[in-house]
DNA sequence: TAGATTGTTAATCGATTAACAATC
DNA sequence: TAGATTGTTAATCGATTAACAATC
């Protein structure tokens, strides 16, 4: 019985929005998973997203999820359908570029993190970097980027590069064939149509966080 | 005791989109100043700033910032009118909770970046990182956190402690009086109304730079 | 059946975009 | 004046929220 057969009808490109939220879901969905527990409802899920019911069903739907009016989804159906989607059900390849501190907090953060993800080269114009192995991922002279990202076939890379230098790095980048970055430098970056770009400004959050803490701390 | 009455009358709660647009636009008028420019125009900040120049007059706007048709805006106007916005003239005291890995990268990176800002005290169980200054910074006792945070006046704190921890954490500085968290753990925090939470999730990002390095990569 | 859940559809809200009038 | 910029207003777009009907 059971699987009602994902579609491989590869979806239009869904919202970034949506994949965060399927990104989160699966992170709970394992742990509940590893906990024995095998069917969940659409309200029991959103209250540990900080979610709406709603909004859980809608976004199961996106990627060809129904659940039953009484039993709710199926945990390991829902896993394989998130994985299908975000993971396309390969190992995704990353480059990190930019090895400072910065750089190795990211290394270390995300090893042995997200298996479905893995960087598999770093890049810095240090040659005093070069050739050493940090968490298991080697760091390379910026010159070889073009050689490594083709060799390995890397569509997507981190970067962890002073602001000055992003913007230029960035454009190298996408010509190497990059399609996707993790932007770490306080700058927005200019890149061509079809280029996605998530920035993890962390500069920008912290003025955030600060204004908020005087505005409600004025009572 | 009156708290400093502020300027203009009482500005509502910004949404945090423009707050994290005024950063930006603050981060290259600094840089602008830097390289003696007197005035700008809002399209050629829109330019710098990956925007449209409706959205920077709009956004300077809410600020009380008006520009003149033939001259633009008065960079060094704009600075102050930001900084008054942003960091309420004053310097902003912060907590770093959870001195692992990324709590270091995190003290690394923010040291001497935003002067308005301040990690003014850390706080983790491991007693063997109690009392070390790491950056300026001193490491506490997590026992002592009500404490410090109360004698120090802090109301934001970044969270880096474990996913399984942060919400209990979370809990307990609220109750101590935080009013504004950088979560870098990958979880969403419930909190009471009126307080906010910037989400810095790593985990997710990367998920999200993965899946549409796929998505553009087939074609 | 009763009841809670589900998928579907309409309404609301907010933010961005476009169009227009005012200014130097 | 002419022209580019500004502030203001209306229109559009998207995402979320609410309301409803279908299902087991």
């Amino acid at each position: 019985m059971t699987t009602t057969t994902p579609r491989h009808t590869a979806a239009p490109t869904i919202p970034v929005n949506t994949i965060g939220r399927l990104s989160l879901y699966r992170r709970l969905l394992l742990d509940l998973a590893a906990s024995g527990l095998r069917q969940i409802y659409s309200h029991q899920l959103a209250a540990l997203a900080v979610s709406t019911p709603a909004q859980v069903r809608r976004d199961l739907m996106t990627i060809g999820c129904s659940g039953s009016p009484r039993r709710g989804y199926a945990i390991e159906e829902l896993i394989e359908a998130v994985n299908t989607v975000l993971a396309r059900s390969v190992e995704t390849s990353v480059a990190l570029v930019g090895v400072g501190n910065l750089g190795r907090a990211i290394l270390a953060y995300y090893t042995n993190r997200q298996p479905w993800v893995r960087f598999v080269a770093a890049f810095d114009t240090d040659e005093d970097k070069v050739n050493r192995i940090i968490n298991g991922c080697r760091v390379y002279a910026m010159g070889r980027a073009e050689d490594i990202l083709a060799q390995e076939g890397i569509r997507a890379a981190a970067l962890a590069v002073p602001a000055r230098e992003a913007q230029s790095v960035a454009d190298r980048l996408v010509l190497a064939g990059i399609k996707s970055f993790l932007n770490f430098a306080p700058v927005r970056l200019h890149v061509p149509t079809g280029i996605f770009v998530d920035d993890m400004d962390m500069t920008t959050a912290l003025d955030r966080v600060a204004y908020y803490a005087h505005q409600h701390g004025t009572t």
